[in-house]
DNA sequence: GATGAATGAGGGTTCATTCAT
DNA sequence: CATGAATGAACCCTCATTCAT
């Protein structure tokens, strides 16, 4: 028999507390990364396990909601005229924590319908992105949109590997070796 | 209430415990990843939990046992002649899998010793085969050895991540990208 | 901030929700038995976990709302002059599940004076029926009000446990039966 | 991270402590049902929880462990050459709570093959008995094993609900209802 | 030394019940 | 009066780790 509460703050609570749990979520995922434990979430939140449930059925949905910022930007970012495959590479680089839980994400729930549409959204940019590049003769004709999610996917991971410190210097290795890869030859 | 040993078969079964313990980790890591509990891997070596901590204090104990073997492996490919870089991204593509676990212990339990030994061997053969590559000219001189291994890692990790069924197709794309991104430029 | 009220009907959907909550509490027990979660109800009949409470502080409190329709209905079978025992049965093997609940909830909460009281309306409609069917001979003089109402919760137990494919079946051989056990024997 | 032993008593416990849970669970299932918290058994075991899915995976193998010996002692009554139903009703109304929860997992668990196993069990003895029952002339001829089977649940789910001061009538009432249904009809 | 059992914390999830607005 | 959110206890189950024999 449950039911002791100690202080109901009342309905009035609801957006903040999604607010709060969505926050503790981000930096959650942030700090232990996609898996960490839900329950951790609640804690960090200040909210019951229960209300970390009713506004967020799963674990997916809680990503979802935490993500969606991210790739909302990623939009934004993909919408302006000038934005360039090598900005996405620097955004993930840049949100580095937050876009590796992302990834991870995406890739471990890949066959949730959920996590695939976020997928879409991100390739969407990547895709918009490539075909100016590849316009502008910046990038060769033979990269497609898979290449570029898969080399994404890669730099996100890589960068989860490694300790904050090395991280600068791992992104921009990593980015350079992509940049090689889809430069376009002189041949062509 | 006298004892009643069942299957004690003493201390002489010692080191084909220890071996036991090696086989049926690979074959458990292989399947279930880097973090599968240890107690599946007692039970698949037939073998008393407790033996298991006692050959093997910790988890990267056992994992380092595992992969000695894969590395060696990679060292004798290493030390053939005609060795390259690209047969380095083949036997990680090949083995797929249990690279994956192996990648995955060194990148997160990077801070260990142990593992980042295995880490340097690792680099030792990239290192080498790196070197030979660039002698003949069939990878670019600007190419580091920390190139190499994040491929190697990225590699892994891309594998790890996707269903079985469409391995090779990753395999193949990521070590395309990752030839493009290392071939000498017409340039240089 | 101000208060947010989206949909707030007001007072007056008072009896409105009642009826809602009678209406869903109906099918969420026959679908998922008595001890379905209240929280189904309230969300099946559109009005909040509160309002429920409000209307009935209890599950019993809300069941017996429900199953006064029900007994209301088997109290007219038993008005009709040509009613018989074979009739209650016949009932209760249709309303198959939901007499399943309202049986579960009067043996279950057979402590709990509401319970009971259904018990005895159902009683009283077995005793009417009973006397009736001994006066013309139909049933052995021996039988008594118990007997039948022992006889109907073993009937509806048995339904409530079995397969709905299944149910005609089992209804039909355990009315056999209990029509054998209270026939009339030759030696009387 | 877990691994705080207060005592640990040392594999010998093994023994004892599957018996302990055995008859915790016995107890357990007979006061609150066969759908009572594992977590009660454990504690009343004075077992960790762990242990317990260790002796037993799941509630039905809890379960099957327990009903074992119920079961062999019905086996026992139905080896006897003078066994009749009327005793196996006997059986199972002195047994009441215990073959209530029996009755309970067979019925609710019944697309186990384990649970199936039991329930076969016990039709067995009814079978034979009934066969005896009808060679020697002591029931109808049309009555099958399934009218027994079905009898024997209805009987146990009567037992049940009944609370424990009113069991013998309702057990007294019930065989009685059964018995007439069984009997031998003049006109046969 | 090997064995295999014990332990208990921890994470996921559900639900009855209360309460500010 | 209605709303709908909050709460937290309880259950299930899994594992890392220890220890008597």
């Amino acid at each position: 028999m449950p039911a002791n509460p100690k202080t109901n703050r009342g309905p009035s609570a609801g957006p903040a507390n999604r607010r709060a749990l969505i926050a503790a979520a981000r930096a959650v995922f942030a700090e232990d990364g996609f898996s960490a434990p839900l329950s951790a979430v609640a804690r960090r939140a200040g909210v019951g396990q229960g209300s970390l449930y009713r506004h967020f059925p799963d674990r997916i949905a809680l990503a979802v909601a935490v993500f969606d910022d991210n790739i909302t930007d990623l939009e934004a970012l993909g919408a302006r005229p000038d934005a360039r495959i090598a900005d996405l590479f620097d955004q993930v680089s840049e949100q580095a924590i937050g876009s590796t839980a992302l990834i991870d994400m995406i890739t471990s729930e890949r066959h949730d319908p959920r996590a695939e549409h976020l997928g879409e959204r991100i390739a969407a940019v990547a895709d918009r992105m490539l075909a100016r590049d590849q316009a502008h003769g910046r990038i060769a004709a033979h990269v497609v949109t898979d290449d570029v999610m898969l080399s994404v996917a890669m730099l996100a991971f890589a960068l989860s590997q490694t300790d904050p410190a090395e991280r600068p210097a791992v992104a921009e290795r990593a980015r350079r070796i992509f940049r090689d890869a889809f430069a376009p030859r002189a041949r062509e």
